[in-house]
DNA sequence: CAGTAATCGAGACGGTACGTCCCGTCTTTAT
DNA sequence: ATAAAGACGGGACGTACCGTCTCGATTACTG
């Protein structure tokens, strides 16, 4: 994927690539996926709509590649696990809360469902969202919170998927309270000892 | 939305209706919701597209009322909630990684993001899927496995969604073991009290 | 190519192909070929493309019928067969200098040459632009202006193609002078009795 | 046009020029005007398109560039008018019928129309086209087969165009029979004496 | 003999048309 | 009134081509 630099012909521009991927995350946020179109993008970043299948082979590798470029989640360090995970999942929320970028995500996977090739792309950019939370679990296993035996992933999912789920497939309200009780729950299942 | 029968003219066909929701799920399982088509639906179906029409406002009601048609998952009773749980578990994810029904949950929540009138509408069908787990919850409570306090509708979310994650947004494994982590780790942070 | 009436289903609307072609005539006279544009032709005639691509399947086609819908030469009968063609072929020359119609009909022959199915297709709307010449000829060899075993056919050719040559070909001027050189020369080739 | 060869910079490559018309010309026999591709002559003949451009400013120049090149019709020199062009004809014919290089005018003659800068370009390759023709009706004026004040280009039309004609724009077949018949007629109108 | 300048192949770029596809609606005739 | 059949408006998708533009690398004339 990555171009072998100071081949022959003119390079690929930086700046056109920014530029889609900036214009897609934009529109994306105003339209959602479906109102989303290639043209619209092309005439935003002013660019040609060939240069952007030249990247990305169609609409769903382009969102994805957008998204994979939305920045980290903020990953604070109070020195307890439970309020820093509290911290990190509600700005979770209330990102998710507040643009249609989240509507895009579960229309990704269902796109992946579809397209095999997709799976690994669209991972990348999953697993940089829940980097934020994975870190903060292992400082919580080396300052001795959690049992050096804690299983990172399986932590990860047990905090956040209980918040992902009533956002995107049920009606259940997904508030600080229910995420409060989410947290507690998930880290005394995980052996959690407070100090 | 049910037709008041009796009334003058001829009277809907429960047969095309029925064939059509049966296109629908077969369709859907080969071609996933992307692929399918209301046109491809209606030639299997031998129905016209006026006639789908006529009873589903749009492409994703239809489908989600195909979805609605779902067998229900079986609910053992063996009376331990933890083997219960992973029974009922484990049908679930044979069935789900055997079809491309997977991939079009995710995709009718990308759906309702930007249609809230779906919301209720497909919440109906989440709720069907969700009742097994919650009744063998609520025997657990019943027998004194699980406190009486326990918040039900969290502690489905504990148990389900982690699964649900993994199997629609990464790339991580949901197997047998998975699955057995997950249930010890949801029901003890739940209290729950092994006889 | 004609639809069998009666059949189910809805009849297609007369009113878009006339609209349709009507459009394609208008935008044809204004840009030319290459300006011409499907998607301006649909706008014009407030028509979708689709509609367009059902009854004809290229640009080319399209062109090529409404070229066919074009009002006939008018057809002096003056009693002399000289002056009826100079008539005629006037009228013929004053209109292909009027518009950029004229630069179309090549175009399409070129086609016509990749697209070996254009052929009947054009020869239609060849027929019909020659026609009026072939009544005026037909006419003088009944009044015995011409032999009886005059080749119609040739004919026309002769005193149609030298300036259909220049108009298309050629930078030679096509003026009213020339028009009468070829008209006196091909009757005397046809063996032409003044009377 | 000519580059002042002698100034700095590096000269243009014959080779590269010579290539070009030679791709041109070969991929026009296989494809026609339309199936020409400036990307694919330049892949034929090995160039860059910037080579291409720096030397005709559009792809008509080139195509006109590339007919131009085209050999001369063969013209024999039989001492009767009649058998020189039936001849001269006759090769006309074989080769048009013989290469998609028949299509390619009609499509310049369509883009002169839209471009009346190629009016002159396009003028030189035609006169050329017919420079044999007339060679042979000059001697006949002299040799005095026919009149000395006989219009040559004229009688150039009056014999060649009816096989553009039948050619380029109709269906109406263009065999040995109606070329002598044309020769005939014409030849008659134009006042011959045979000998 | 170093420097300058136009050329070369390769290939990206903006713009724009094409033809295909699908959704949801509408218009026929037949039950 | 409903059914099958299928046309309709609207609009996005992905492909293709033209003519222009940047690269780094040659290849000649010039100072």
């Amino acid at each position: 994927m990555t171009k072998s630099q100071g081949g022959p012909g003119r390079p690929r521009s930086e700046a056109a690539e920014k530029a889609i991927l900036d214009s897609t995350l934009k529109l994306l946020a105003e339209l959602g996926y479906g109102g989303l179109t290639m043209d619209k993008v092309a005439a935003d970043a002013k660019v040609s709509k060939a240069t952007m299948y030249r990247r990305w082979p169609s609409k769903v590798h382009l969102v994805i590649a957008a998204f994979s470029q939305l920045p980290e989640l903020p990953s604070p360090d109070t020195g307890a696990i439970r309020t820093d995970l509290i911290q990190v999942l509600e700005s979770f929320l209330t990102i998710t809360e507040n643009t249609p970028l989240a509507g895009v995500l579960p229309t990704l996977a269902g796109e992946r469902a579809r397209t095999p090739e997709l799976s690994d792309y669209l991972d990348k950019a999953t697993r940089q969202r829940r980097k934020p939370v994975k870190q903060m679990l292992e400082r919580a296993v080396r300052r001795g919170e959690l049992p050096g035996s804690t299983d990172i992933e399986l932590a990860v999912d047990m905090v956040m998927s209980p918040l992902v789920m009533r956002i995107f497939f049920t009606n259940n309200p997904a508030d600080m309270e229910f995420l409060k009780q989410v947290v507690e729950t998930a880290l005394r299942g995980l052996g959690w000892q407070s100090e």
